[in-house]
DNA sequence: TGTACATCAGTGAACGCGCGTTCACTGATGTAC
DNA sequence: TGTACATCAGTGAACGCGCGTTCACTGATGTAC
């Protein structure tokens, strides 16, 4: 009971945290939002930071999964452009659950408390990591630079595609770096 | 008198969010950085949001004025050399002043107020269209999608070399997407 | 040139509200005997 | 099996502080005559 509470508590903090951002986290609001009154949140947490940082850690989580699903073929090239072709697609894009943690957290990052850095630094870590690896499988050459470089090209187009109220002109941004990263794949 | 005064108080604003975000902006914060008092805010802006709006557009408006001094060559290839080097250097990276409008603001952009995100949006614009130009001049084909993927590459290094907190990997990120760039960019 | 008045560019106190945190209390469930 | 008590998982009121906004006021400067 106590578990299944706190884990709909943290849901609701990574929904404000996707949507609004992690400065739109007030204790009152997420509690509502998992049916609850606010008076009982410091049963469940420290402080109000505290329920960030497994916020955070869960969207990482959950952007883990999404990674393995989508990613889920015999073939390292396969996957490779099933990741790419997803993570550069409108449904990706206008998606307001999960999503891509980089894209929602990277500029917030350097301003987070030290823990929270840390969750998210240790996300990033295992993204690129998951990405070499594959990279590496492909049989490509410097996998490591080449996972580095990639990602930090999915992430400014995607974050660039969001912030750009043009709908055509954002499908157009996707569409153009889609076919440049699967080049560099050599897909 | 007037005149000036608002000035100073848009700089501070501007100088909060670029090292802290928008959502750090508060009057009398802002105020005291400027060496007033918070109880004149209002002869000089309707509100809070208006100030957001004015510090935006400064930051954009520096933001060009930095990119046109970087990119002041005769030749075309020679400007989009520089502006690349610039905006992947360490330098770029660690700058706390006038610095790429977009690193800071565009996770934040499709949350902002109306008449903010249009400021951004505007300031997206001129920034491709700048680099677009270069690109023509440079003889280069399809210079708009060119300019548009490269942005976006751009944007993507520089936030995440600012969220890894290990700097020889930062340097690395950097390194590796510099020469990809130039490479794109044929130089 | 001097006087009266208006406007400018602020100051500093106060208000009201939102939000993080605390705390006394409560009904439901678990445990001892 | 029933009774007494402890613990669990909350509720709801209250506190204190920060922050956006308002307002009465003030000394300095500008303008009319």
């Amino acid at each position: 009971m106590r578990d299944q509470t706190r884990a709909r508590v943290v849901d609701a903090a990574a929904t404000v945290i996707r949507g609004e951002g992690p400065h739109q986290v007030h204790v009152a609001k997420v509690m509502a939002k998992a049916g609850l009154t606010h008076g009982g949140f410091y049963f469940h947490f420290d402080s109000k930071d505290a329920l960030v940082v497994a916020a955070i850690e869960q969207i990482f989580h959950d952007g883990r999964v999404l990674f393995e699903r989508i990613t889920d073929h015999a073939d390292a090239r396969d996957a490779l452009r099933a990741y790419v072709e997803y993570y550069l697609s409108p449904a990706h894009r206008d998606e307001t659950g999960v999503s891509c943690p980089l894209a929602l957290l990277a500029i917030d990052a350097p301003r987070l408390n030290p823990p929270t850095r840390r969750a998210f630094a240790d996300g990033v870590d295992g993204m690129r990591g998951a990405v070499a690896g594959l990279a590496r499988a492909a049989g490509l050459s410097d996998p490591d630079a080449l996972a580095a470089s990639v990602v930090a090209e999915l992430v400014g187009t995607l974050i660039l595609a969001r912030a750009e109220p043009d709908r055509a002109r954002s499908d157009a941004l996707l569409a153009y770096s889609r076919a440049h990263v699967l080049a560099r794949f050599s897909l």
